[in-house]
DNA sequence: CGCGGGCTTGACAAAGCTCAAGACTTGTGG
DNA sequence: CCACAAGTCTTGAGCTTTGTCAAGCCCGCG
């Protein structure tokens, strides 16, 4: 955990280690100013425990996050008890990170495992990071559009391949993925949710994966046996963000 | 076809007429200098044909744009043809405005009728606008939640109903519906596209709606018997997005 | 008047859901 | 170290929603 007092001459050092800023650096975050107004915020880093709210829909958001370390995720409830996950967030992403002066959650933030967070640098203290924000962001709404494309057009076996390259896509990123296995601390309910399914048929669809030897779940780790051939079969292309040239985004990992 | 040179002292005039100004004027512009320079953009416009592509995905974005009149959609395609509309773009509607250098489009922008559209003032010439803008975003994004509830944990007779209430009330923020009345320039196929159903299926339930007496549907024309009924009916809440007084954000009809 | 796009309908098939029960894990307290 | 409880995962049977295919209809436009 984070808690050591970071000094500038850290930043470099921290920026290796934290799987959040290895993310942010893969966004093209280079330079050495940026570098320690992070480690500063990451020194300040809090924990928050699973199943805690960060924000809550409706409700105004007290201050922006950045995810350090954990999984959370943004959720709305419908009344009736029906729950749709809308993005899985991970160490690097930004959380209520608004333009506007008084912005209320459009959805609420939960944490999913055991979480830490931090108050990220403001862009107005440290605008080396404005690029790395504005990359962040649009980032994030592609994969909204994702989400909605598996959830409107891909069927049920799509649609876990799709979130889970997506997953591996993105934990890669952060070097938080090992080749093509990974840690998944979701419920099949929580996937679920997420993928507009019911947790039975979830379920189903998983042990077919695994019987056409696609993957491997078990005990909370996921083994992709081959993530560009499993792309390739379900027509799935990561998103591309940025022209900028040397921002490396969205790599996709050589297959097995 | 606002073609007319507009100065500042028209301004005002401008901003009652154009249904796009009308809705930024929703968000809580009330600049005059904002004014004037949005009537300075709009006095450049230029049309788009139907089915004309806007931006195309995965290519640069060669400029931003406000759409003033028509409606346009953002949609991606996969390699077997499925489709998939992510939202559909209403006058007043921002495109590709990005705080990134060198964007990527994340997804197709395309014509859904003939269109007219201008170039926006940036922030930087304007900064009036910049709270506009950031609404505008903010809002934009709770649009794209919706639709992800929408297709993950909605049934299809829910789906078109939500989707016929939030395009009512974005279509009342603009003046561009007649109390519960709107026209709708869309084919059930498209529709379809946009709510991840088939196009046989929506035309089965909209004709239940119809039998239900929830709604009138004919000749690119809708009324809604009664809006308020309808969202309480299917449990829908507008989205809000900030928590600044004075904000008109997502108004609800009168029910009939 | 005929053409073409969009709407409507029917019969049937497939995907995904519900309910219900049992098996397996994992963490906890004795 | 064992036994239990709670939460997950797995499986089956039957059902509902949605999709597929195919044909006919309607209406606006050239």
């Amino acid at each position: 955990m984070p808690r050591n007092n970071a000094h500038a001459a850290d930043a470099r050092h921290e920026l290796a280690r934290e799987p959040a800023l290895v993310g942010l650096a893969a966004l093209g975050l280079n330079d050495a100013a940026g570098a320690a107004s992070l480690a500063d915020a990451v020194a300040r880093a809090y924990p928050v425990r699973a199943r805690r709210e960060l924000t809550s829909e409706g409700r105004p958001i007290a201050e922006p996050r950045m995810l350090l370390r954990g999984w959370a995720a943004r959720v709305r409830l419908l009344p009736d008890g029906r729950r749709q996950f809308m993005s899985f967030l991970l160490p690097g992403d930004l959380i209520g990170m608004s333009a506007q002066p008084q912005p209320l959650a459009a959805a609420t933030v939960i944490a999913v495992t055991d979480v830490v967070a931090c108050r990220p640098p403001s862009i107005e203290e440290t605008p080396a990071l404005a690029g790395a924000y504005a990359l962040s962001a649009a980032l994030d709404e592609a994969y909204l559009l994702a989400q909605i494309t598996r959830l409107g057009r891909l069927n049920a076996q799509e649609r876990i391949a799709d979130l889970l390259l997506e997953l591996h896509e993105r934990l890669t990123r952060n070097e938080m993925a090992q080749g093509n296995a990974f840690d998944l601390p979701l419920t099949q309910e929580v996937l679920a949710d997420a993928l507009g399914l019911t947790s039975v048929h979830v379920n189903r669809m998983v042990q077919q994966a695994r019987r056409d030897g696609d993957l491997q779940w078990k005990g909370g780790r996921v083994t992709l046996a081959d993530p560009a051939a499993l792309a390739r079969k379900i027509g799935r292309t990561p998103p591309r963000v940025s022209g900028m040239q040397g921002v490396a985004v969205a790599i996709v990992a050589p297959s097995a």
